[in-house]
This record gives structure tokens, C-alpha cells and sequence, in this order.
DNA sequence: CCAATTTATTTCAAGCTTGAAAATTCCAGC
DNA sequence: GCTGGAATTTTCAAGCTTGAAATAAATTGG
């Protein structure tokens, strides 16, 4: 009758349901809290800080389905993204030799100038957010993270 | 020299760094795959079934302002998916007696077994993406997260 | 009663996100 | 060399999100 019923295995499926939720809570209250401090003490964004730590790994630049690619959003998106840190003089596009329809996105100077200083603030502020965690919690919950993503969800960058 | 320098605990901060790109990719892969199964199969969104869920607990309804506070998002945001919700005939809004500033917002019937349908489907695909964690993981998951969440990011529903 | 403040909601501009459609360009096979 | 299909990027409409400004109504203090 229940599109899911699970009858036979109820707790398990409330005691993933519990944990997913915690999760959620944990996840988002940092990201928010990263977005916040972004904006309001940096003037960025985390979708720009994202694109920026792709390129920051990439010296020579990224092609613009690459950089989608790595960072598991659509293409339309990255233009949009690239387009503003351009204006900004923090990225720009160059042509790739052998084909015109391609595209390579790079950090200028500038952009990897800010993007390094970012990334230091960056990690502290998740030493500060999730500072009540020892680093033996620490190693456990990776451990147990990298059990759920086994298969469960699909892989990508790191 | 370094913004945060944090020279005396470098491996502890690396180790909560590390743990935060798990922590990240298992969220944001659940919730893009909640995202798309919301969408392909039922044709709603994430923000659609929070706003739902939030006023399934409360069947006589909540004050747009209560709303936008369980879900910690603005008030603002709130008025436009209550808007779309209300189109679709899954809510509606009815004005307070004695404040002519207020609004409260409450599922229809029909919106009511709507949520109930995709409750149910949630449950079940939550169970479903992090299925390999065993009972046991879960909990201990659980109880790293709560300590991770005691006061490094604030508190909200659940 | 009136003014000032507070509270509740909506409106708005800007940005992020997606999937689909459009525009280019490349390439394989003929 | 052509032609058709594949690949790359951009454009677009729709929706989500925010913070700030605008509206409107209630409350508080003279």
C-alpha cells in the first residue's frame, strides 16, 4: 500500500533518517556560516571560492566543461561564474590552439594572490566551526564519511 | 604573517579540513540526488517539500515569520514557495483574527497527502543512499555529529 | 488621540542553479 | 571536399536565495 514500506527493517531506515538529518544540520550551518563570512568580510562567494580552489590546482587553466566537470555543476553555470570573476580581473579566458570552440579559464596574478589568502582564512575558519571535534573524531568520522560514500553517491574531486 | 596562522596545530587542522570535504561531498551528493528525484518523479522541489514538512508538523498552520524561522531562511523566500505551493492548490493562507499584519500558512488536504506520499518516498530513499552504513555506524555517526553540532553551529528544528 | 517605534510581510535586485535549446566548431566517413 | 553527428560553449527561462527597502498594521508613550 506505501509507495516504501520497509516494514521489516523500520528502525534502521528511522536511524538513517536521523543521521541524514544531523548531517543536513551540520553541512549547511557551516556552509551557510562560510558563505557568510565570505561575503561579508571578503565580498565574495563560495559558488566564486569553489571555482577559484579549481583553478588554484590548475595552474595552466581549465577548460570550461573541465572546470563543470570537477566541480559537478552545469556548464551554463561555470560561464556565469567566470564571467563575473573576469570583471572582477580575478580569472580570464584563453583560446585553446587546436580548437576554437574550447575555451581555458585561469586565474590571473590577482586571482591567485586572492584566492591563496581565501584559502588561509578558509581553513580556519573550519578549524573554528568544527573545533569541538578532536582530531580522533576527527579520523572517525572520516572513516565512517568515506564508508557511506563507498558507492552510495558518485565520486569527484579531492 | 599568515592571516590564521595556526603553526602549533597544523595536522589537526588539516585532519578537520579533510573531514569537512567529506562531510560536503556525502551532503551535497544526498541532496542533489533528493533534488533530482523530487524533480523527475514528483515534480516538486527540495524547498517545496521542506516548506511542507514544516507545516505537515503543524497542522494549524504557521505565521510566515515562524515558517521562514524553523527553516532558517528568509522571510522573503518563504513568500515566494508558499506563492508557488498556493498555485498549485498544495497550500494556502489564511489571515490571523486578531493581527491584520499576519499571515498564516497551512497545508491543504490535498497538500497534506501530497507530503505524506513524498514522506514516505524520502524515507525510503534516504535509507536507500545510505544504506551502507549498518545501524551501528549510524548511531556512532550520529553521536560525532551531535558533538561536532553542541555549539560550533546553532541549534534550529528536529 | 497622536507620534514613534516595532513587528509582519511583501517586493525587489542581484546572484546562483539547472536543463534545454541554440550556435559554433570539430571530426569521421564517404 | 562534403555531410552528418559529436563536442564545446553560451544563452535562456524558471526557480531558489539573500538582504535591503517598502508597506502596512500593531503597540507604546506621551
Amino acid at each position: 500500500m506505501t509507495p516504501h514500506p520497509a516494514r521489516d527493517r523500520e528502525p534502521a531506515s528511522k536511524e538513517r533518517l536521523r543521521l541524514w538529518l544531523k548531517l543536513l544540520k551540520l553541512s549547511s550551518g557551516v556552509e551557510t556560516e562560510l558563505r557568510r563570512r565570505l561575503r561579508d568580510d571578503h565580498g565574495t562567494t563560495l559558488p566564486r571560492f569553489d571555482v577559484m580552489a579549481a583553478l588554484s590546482r590548475h595552474p595552466d587553466g581549465l577548460k570550461m566543461s573541465d572546470l563543470s566537470g570537477y566541480l559537478k555543476v552545469s556548464n551554463g553555470n561555470v560561464t556565469g561564474i567566470v564571467d563575473r570573476l573576469t570583471e572582477e580581473g580575478l580569472a580570464l579566458r584563453v583560446a585553446v590552439p587546436g580548437d576554437r570552440r574550447a575555451q581555458i579559464a585561469r586565474l590571473t596574478p590577482k586571482g591567485h594572490r586572492a584566492f591563496a589568502s581565501l584559502a588561509e582564512y578558509h581553513e580556519g575558519w573550519i578549524d573554528d566551526l568544527l573545533g569541538r571535534l578532536t582530531p580522533g573524531d576527527a579520523r572517525s568520522l572520516t572513516r565512517l564519511l568515506d564508508k557511506a560514500l563507498m558507492c552510495g553517491v558518485d565520486d569527484d574531486l579531492t
